[in-house]
DNA sequence: AAGGAAGTCAACCTTTCGGCCGAGGCGAAA
DNA sequence: TTTCGCCTCGGCCGAAAGGTTGACTTCCTT
């Protein structure tokens, strides 16, 4: 028998992240060899220990989860990192498979589907169940917004009107409605409050806190 | 020593309930006598098993934490619930206590610290920390929403316009206003916009899906 | 060099929204 | 019974938002 596969988990919710490890202990063939609480964490973690494998939550304090993976790949580009998490929204699933995570998974699944998607994950294959794969494949067909239009985005998010969003982005009120004029087509929506829902459950902005 | 405390927990996250089950079975004098993935199932496994501390997420499928813990107060007035979730809303805190709930802890909180807590209720005490008691705290002395401003408050959210609002409460659009003036200065802001987004902040509301 | 995407701004117009007023009905509580 | 909160509706008004079209600049890619 070959050796034990050895694992990061990189979750910020304490609990979540010790029950985690609890399970996997319960594997003979596995072996946790370190937790991170955040992103930073877990890149410094990735480069002390070099694990097999690394279970990550994509919600992290400081640095999210899709940049610590960016970090750890750029570094280490042979790293087999498994997202496991609750957010299905398409943007979350892109961003991570972009970054270069080799399995999407959401918390819903059993502890034998994350033992074996860690395992297909630790033989060089990639882990993304259907449903995921296909939100991917409806994010892929529409337009990205762009990085003016995420400014405008998010503002819009936190309330502001398009009079404040100019004042704070400095630019004419007249272009922050054309900036939203392409955010409303792109979205498909109609109005900046279903703009701001839409924008939430995608994914693509978060809400503060 | 006397006996183990029976616990009942219920979280639809298959793989963090096991993960939890996994983390108790590692303390003695703890017993998991039942794991639930729905709040009807939470209920009806309550009923069956009677344990000593139930632990429920709030975000259940179906018959809401909320609802779970109504229905099993209702029922067995002496359950002690212990809440456990990531949920912070001021609103989230206010209802899983208003329905019986004895302790409210984030996810982010350490294994030993839950062990704690769940000796705690079993003992007959309520747990409820600090900066979750401060919420609480900044929730009760503002108004609350009628029936209707809630509504017209989910409408809102699900980026309806007022004239659709109207249509799908079969009221005029002048009461869709009104109950839209009562919202804003209720909530403290001076848009749909930011209703919608700190209502979700606040647990009000929740987004769909 | 030419093309396209992105960002900027302006003018115009219609619709919607939000603020502010008043008012009636209804049911529960005092 | 009277009072109060909730729900209902109307009108008026100004402000904000959204639709449309066109134009100019920069930068990157072809």
């Amino acid at each position: 028998m070959s050796e034990a596969i050895r694992i990061l988990v990189a979750d910020d919710h304490n609990v979540v992240r010790q029950g985690l490890v609890a399970l996997i202990k319960t594997v003979p063939d596995m072996t946790v060899v370190a937790e991170a609480a955040d992103g930073a964490q877990a890149v410094e973690l990735f480069r002390q220990h070099r694990p097999d494998v690394t279970i990550m939550d994509l919600r992290l304090p400081g640095m999210s989860g899709v940049d610590a993976i960016t970090h750890i790949r750029r570094d280490f580009p042979s790293a087999r990192i498994l997202v496991l998490t609750t957010f299905d929204g398409d943007e979350n699933i892109f961003r991570a498979l972009q970054a270069g995570a080799r399995g999407y998974l959401l918390k819903d699944m059993f502890g034998d589907e994350l033992m074996e998607a860690i395992r297909s994950v630790h033989a060089g294959k990639t882990r993304i169940p259907a449903p995921i794969a296909q939100r991917l494949a409806e994010r892929m067909g529409g337009p990205s917004l762009t990085n003016r239009e995420l400014d405008v985005l998010k503002l819009i998010v936190a309330g502001k009107s398009n009079k404040d969003i100019g004042a704070e982005l400095a630019i004419s009120e007249a272009t922050v409605k054309t900036h939203i004029n392409s955010i409303l087509s792109k979205l498909g929506v109609s109005d900046r409050t279903q703009a701001a829902t839409t924008a939430l459950q995608r994914g693509i902005v978060e809400l503060p806190q």
